[in-house]
DNA sequence: GAGTGGTCTAGACCACACG
DNA sequence: GTGTGGTCTAGACCACTCG
């Protein structure tokens, strides 16, 4: 009988057994019920600890056919997705702002299935950490959204973040190499290999899809 | 009196109060046990949905300070990290494998930090989708790891997932400008930009160190 | 000190999936 | 049908933190 308190001692002791193989890959573990009496804890903690396992890809549960150590782990890689001031504070630099462009303009053919077609506002910004460009922001904008809002201070981001935040979205990682504007943006060399991300956001209608091209170098990076 | 049945019930309404502003950001929302009484709920079943919302960043919760909206929510974008095969399959398309080298050889200095100094396996190979390049794997392995093991047509993406996971590491996207070698192996031109994903698995001492680099135009998507 | 979320418990019923 | 996880309940105590 070991000595369990808590669900998160039953998850670490869990996880202890999933990583010394004392539970193998494919293999089915003692269900819940067995596991509170050995652990000498209530059902609901067991169910607590695996559920929170099974959540991080640890385990695989399912109604009558048990719980199983996946033979192939999924991991879930989590990347906070925030406002760009923080991060650039959260790195310990100085984070600035300067609005290239604020206009009215068609939208690129590129993104008709996005934002169907017509005109939008078109937004560019660049955000700078000491100085230095840190990520260029292309945004477009449906216009019924921040009516009369400037974003000569307060970046789109920010002010998106704080008032159009909790919608659905889609996000994508994904290389381009620098233009002519992301040269001048980002002083980096033509054709410079950059970080972008695409961030689509909707209601039900479009409400924002935006490019964030980081300065050359940069690392996404996360926990596993 | 809302009719509440279940806690996701519970987290849908507290989330429609959340977008449709009734709560506002930076306001303090009802404590739990209220919204027990409201909902005709549990306050355990109360708990279960505003820990689900806080843990996506929708709330935050603190004991004595109560649970608020944030003003500026920090969203969670998450990546399922498994085997290239299945990913390839995933997407429709028929998976390839092709080992281009493995060997014995010192660990470059830019890998010092990750893996120390000394010699390590280090194995390079292909992964196709429907036969063209899809992601080049260059892997450093420590010597111990896979003792005996061949990857000629199992990967060592493949055989590690199934061996040595459940282990601690971290994981960083960036962008490389294709060099000689990335040329050769993905097909691209010269210099364009491609998507990398570096990943160190450790558990005392280092396991293994990979970039996996895609093709051109990869983008690695995600829900939000 | 006291309010609020965090967690545990014991019991119960339900839903799903496998045989 | 039956076993297993999924969830709910009511009550309780604890831990953190704000005033």
């Amino acid at each position: 009988m070991m000595a369990i308190t808590g669900w998160q001692a039953a998850r670490d002791e869990a996880l202890r057994r999933i990583r010394a193989r004392d539970w193998p890959p494919g293999s089915r573990i003692p269900d819940e019920a067995d596991l509170a009496a050995e652990w000498g804890v209530a059902r609901a903690t067991v169910n607590r600890a695996l559920r929170d396992l099974a959540d991080a890809g640890y385990l695989d549960r399912r109604r009558k056919g048990g719980t199983r150590v996946p033979v192939t782990p999924v991991r879930m890689a989590t990347f906070a997705i925030s406002i760009i001031r923080h991060d650039i504070e959260a790195r310990g630099q100085v984070p600035g702002y300067r609005l290239l462009s604020d206009r009215i303009a068609p939208v690129p053919e590129a993104l008709h299935a996005q934002l169907g077609a017509g005109a939008m506002r078109h937004v560019v910004a660049l955000h700078t950490a000491d100085g230095a460009p840190y990520c260029l922001e292309d945004r477009w904008l449906a216009p019924r959204i921040a009516e009369g809002i400037r974003f000569d201070t307060l970046s789109a981001n920010e002010w998106l973040v704080g008032n159009v935040s909790f919608a659905e979205g889609t996000l994508a990682f994904h290389a381009i190499a620098a233009d002519d504007a992301l040269v001048r943006a980002l002083a980096c060399a033509p054709g410079a290999a950059l970080l972008a991300l695409d961030r689509e956001t909707r209601d039900l209608a479009p409400i924002t899809w935006v490019r964030l091209v980081y300065a050359p170098g940069y690392r996404m990076e996360t926990g596993l």
